[in-house]
Order: C-alpha cells, then sequence, then structure tokens
DNA sequence: ATGGGGACATAAGGTGGTCTTATGAGCGAA
DNA sequence: TTCGCTCATAAGACCACCTTATGTCCCCAT
C-alpha cells in the first residue's frame, strides 16, 4: 500500500481534497456550479475555482460548462463515481470519530467488539443518524470480557460481541455472520491449488494468528479441533493482514477484514474442505433488561 | 447522504484530510513520528503538528508518545483502521484517474463498459501497479459496442464488457459474474416480505430502469422472458439508486453496485424465485490476437 | 428588440493554515 | 557524561483558498 507511490509525490498530492470531492459531487446531482456552492455554504468563484485546480490536477477535464448549466463529461462521471467511495468511506470514519468522541453525556452508549466495532458499526450508525439525527452515541470497544464488564456496570446501554459464547449474565441475539477466511500471498503455493485445502493441512501449518484470546483463535481452534500452531503471534488484525500480504505466511481472517484485499488481490482466499469456519454476531445485553429507546432502534438495524 | 452532515460544518471540516491519515498510517506502522514524517518527505514538527490538530479536530486522543515512541491509543487503532477504508478508496480514485488521465501513450490501453470501469477495473490496476509499477494504463469507458469498435480499429488493446452476448469479431473469456439484485427503499412492502418474490410478480410491477439499451437491461428483459415495465426511466446506476432510496419504487441493479447501500441498509435486497439474475463479464480482444504484454498480465489478475 | 436573470470566468486582495528552520527537553545506551 | 533517539515549541515564510467586485454569454420574457 505505501512504496511506489512515492514515487511522484503522495497520494494527498494526487487525488483532491475531500472539500473538492463534496463539490464534484454537488455539481453532479445539481446539474450547476452555483448551486452546488451554495449548498456547500461557498461561493460560486470559490467553486469555479475548485474545481478548475481539481481538473488541473487530474489532467482530466470533468464538467462541461454552459451558460445554463453544468454537465459531467464521461470521464468526469467516472471519476464523481470513484469520488463517491472515497466520500462514503469518509462518512463512516466521521460516523465513527463522532462516537469516539462523544464519551460522556450521550443517550445511547454502545461497547463493541473490535472487529464489529471497524467494520460495522459506523454503517449501522449512519443508519442511525438517517433515521433519528438528534441520538448521540458513543462508542467504546473492547474483547468480551470487556464488554460485559460495561454493560454489566451499567457504562454502555447495548454491546456486540463476536465470540462463541455469551458471556455469563447477558442475553443476546444473533445478528449477523462471520465467515473466516484462509488467506495467503498470491505468491504462496496454496494460492495455486487445485482443490480445497483439507482440515488436517489447515490444522498440520503453521498459521499467522492473533494473540491467545482473540476471538477469531477461539472459533479456529474449535474448529480445527485442536489449538492452531503458531508461526508467529501478531496483536493487531491489520499487524497480521501486512505479514500475510508480505510472504510470511498463511492466516485465518474474518471476511470483513479482508474483503478489500481480496477483491484487489493482494490477498488470495483459500477455499477449505469441511471446515465450519463460520461464527455468530451477537448483540448483547443485561440479563432481563430488553433494549429500549434507541438501543432498540440501533438494535433494529442490524437485523438481517 | 448529504443533508443532516450540513448541521455542523461540511464532511471535509470534520474528517482530516488525506495527507494527515496517511500520517496516521505510517505513524502506526512506524512506531515513530519522525520515522513517519521522513516517509512522507516532511519534517518531523510539521508531523508533529498535523497529527496534534488532527487530534484536536477529532476531540480523541489517537498516539501516545514517549521518549522512545508513539504508539496508539485504542481509540487511536479504530480510527486508524477507518483511515485505512478512506485511503484505500482514494488509491482506487487514483489509480482510476490516473488511467483516465493518461489516454494518450501508454502501453496497455483498456476499454471497458461502464460498471466494469468504475467498480472493478481500479482494483486491477492496482494490483497490476503492485506487480509491473512502471506499467503505463490508459482507460476509456463505453457500452459494448464502443468497445468492440475501439478494439477493431486497433485503440484498445483489450476490453470488458458485460452483455448477453459478445461483439462480432471478438473473441473472449469469461472472468467473473454479476448478480442483479432486485432493491427497494427500507420503507417499501416488499422489504417486510416473509418470502421470495415470484418473476410473475416482479414483471408485473413497474419498476426504476436505466434507459434502453443499457447491459443490466438487457440481461433483465431476458431473465423475465419479456421486457420490464418501466416506471421511471434514468440515465446512470447513481441516479436510480438515489430514486430508490428516496422512496419511488423498486428497481434491479448490479450486486457491484449496491454493495455498500446494502451494507449499511440503505437499500433492501429482496430476493426472486426462479429468475437467474446473473450475467458474464468478459474480457474481449479482436479474433486471433490473443492478448500479450502487460495485457496478458492484466487478464491473469482478473481472474477469479 | 431589449432588458433581466441565470449561468460561469476573471481579477485583486485578505486570511489562515501548514510548512520550514532553529532550538529545547526527556530518556536510554555506550 | 555524552551521544542518539524521541517529541515539543517558537518564529517566520509561503501558498492555497476564499471573498468581493466585475465582465461575458445566453436564454427568456416583456
Amino acid at each position: 500500500m505505501s512504496e511506489e507511490q512515492a514515487r511522484s509525490g503522495s497520494l494527498a498530492h494526487r487525488v483532491p481534497e475531500l472539500g473538492a470531492l463534496e463539490l464534484l459531487l454537488a455539481v453532479a446531482r445539481l446539474g450547476s456550479l452555483g448551486a452546488a456552492a451554495r449548498e456547500l455554504g461557498i461561493t460560486q468563484p470559490a467553486a469555479s475555482s475548485r474545481l478548475r485546480s481539481m481538473e488541473r490536477q487530474l489532467g482530466v477535464a470533468l464538467v462541461d460548462r454552459s451558460p445554463r448549466g453544468s454537465r459531467l463529461t464521461d470521464a468526469g462521471a467516472l471519476v464523481t463515481d470513484w469520488a463517491r467511495q472515497v466520500v462514503a468511506a469518509a462518512e463512516v470514519f466521521d460516523a465513527g470519530a463522532q462516537a469516539l468522541r462523544a464519551t460522556r453525556d450521550s443517550r445511547l452508549r454502545v461497547a463493541a467488539s473490535m472487529t464489529i466495532a471497524e467494520y460495522l458499526l459506523p454503517g449501522w450508525l449512519l443508519a442511525l443518524r438517517a433515521g433519528r439525527p438528534d441520538t448521540a452515541v458513543s462508542l467504546l470497544a473492547g474483547n468480551s470480557a470487556k464488554v460485559a464488564e460495561l454493560l454489566l456496570a451499567g457504562e454502555a446501554d447495548l454491546g456486540f460481541v463476536e465470540g462463541l459464547t455469551v458471556p455469563a449474565g447477558l442475553d443476546s441475539a444473533v445478528i449477523a455472520h462471520d465467515r473466516l477466511t484462509v488467506v495467503t500471498a498470491p505468491a504462496h503455493p496454496w494460492a495455486r491449488r487445485p482443490r480445497p485445502l483439507t482440515t488436517a493441512e489447515l490444522a498440520a501449518t503453521p498459521l499467522i494468528l492473533r494473540e491467545r484470546g482473540s476471538g477469531t483463535r477461539q472459533v479456529l481452534d474449535a474448529a480445527l479441533g485442536a489449538p492452531a500452531r503458531p508461526l508467529i503471534e501478531l496483536s493487531s488484525t491489520t499487524a497480521v493482514k501486512a505479514a500475510v500480504i508480505s510472504g510470511a505466511g498463511p492466516a485465518v481472517l474474518s471476511e470483513l477484514a479482508v474483503g478489500e484485499e481480496l477483491a484487489t488481490r493482494r490477498l488470495i482466499g483459500i477455499s477449505v474442505d469441511g471446515v465450519p469456519l463460520r461464527r455468530d454476531l451477537r448483540a448483547v445485553w443485561p440479563t432481563g433488561h430488553r433494549p429500549t429507546g434507541p438501543a432498540r432502534e440501533l438494535l433494529s438495524l442490524t437485523r438481517g
């Protein structure tokens, strides 16, 4: 993700900043530079200049201007679609960051395991905001034990965990499933195997693993019927991914965590015969205290 | 995607700019502010100040500084993961934009249909760049006929199309599949149906459609056995999505186009009984002229 | 035909953010 | 103790962006 692009300045020098991308989206939607400027709360000359420098930066004409409005060029339509992806990722970032900031005085306090906080919760928060714009949500992340502790101490209203078991004292509802996937670097011999790996082969191979106690590792041990053999133990999903990409060896990771890498083929998913590497994602709350109000609202968004 | 966040300044005011996010990723990876600064080609004080303003902007401490290095805080780890998603989207943007710019003097000229150019090609280009950093790729987007025309005129080396049929004069290889999905707004009655829609129901319902001649619409007509009934006809996938979200009615769209909306539940996918809404995505080239060199390289990345 | 109003472009000037250089302070190892 | 690494702070330069003010083009309505 990082070396060869230093060649001509970093990403930030080649990709317009978020404000410019938002402007482009607004122009595409409204069909007018001036109208887009008004929506963003800037003046029309500012929008004009900003769009022009974006076109200069990209070396592509994005918008056809005319005395009666502006329309995207063909290239502009493509760029706008890519820009939409960047803005969507920024919205996820924003939703998450807002929840982290508002640790105090929030109407809904959520505790979640890392994987859920990372990949799913911001999306739910965006959906929640769309329906109930005034709900301030705060987010605390930790492992299952930490989530349980926060809920039982009354410091969180709703929790999300991903382990095999539900911590004592909590009721739960399964809200989704998550498959674990065996992944390797594209150059790894497994990436060219004609047929699925067997459970025995997987169990016999040293793997790059998260530290003992992580939810992913629990599920893996259970599925293999024996503790997985560690090649290295690392402390974050990200570190594991980096190690796999660099060719250190295979790993078993959540589908959620490797979606993008599989799509861009930096990682290759290896199919495995007969291992049910599936785990439940659950919402949890103190026994008897069924979620109400905003917590109930959020819960209903996660079903499916 | 757009109204309620105007409340406290636009996204660009609440999300750090790309350079700051890249800095955060570098700090996370290298464990040192100064080392991250060197990697990005800026001075250490600049990195220090930039990181500090990001923390002020977000209202969250991201990094624990010490005289012998810096480590992410718990919140910092989450923010870094969200930042990684934004940066990844920016890399896709950049890969696409570079290909659009380099319309002349490129070693590999690719012509692709809109859906492929939008959702898949930038990822392939990133993977290609990782393996062959010096391959300049140019991209031309258009419908199947346009792709065929460019290939036959020798103005493109490799094409990608998504229709049901392969244009005359071209050889092809199926590289992936794409499922079409019926989608509605969450409030639509279909979203709460206990069981799958029947083909007949779908065929009898007026739908929001792309204009006649689009690849998506061809496949839909074929699957229904009769032309779909239009409720409105719109000119871009994005416009169709916006109409569905606003509650205008159901639509049938590529899985690729609605992945994010389904995940955040702004759209609901409706299952349909017995309609094979599947289409092939194909690489194409002039009959006899098998792809060689960079084209062959790119093609091999798309398999799977 | 002719003015009004919408569209976008251009010019000139202010402002703020972000970079640089220069320096200081804490900690650990030789 | 001294060197090397870490990060922080201060002062100044610079640049990018925004605003205000104006000009041009085109369409429509009077």
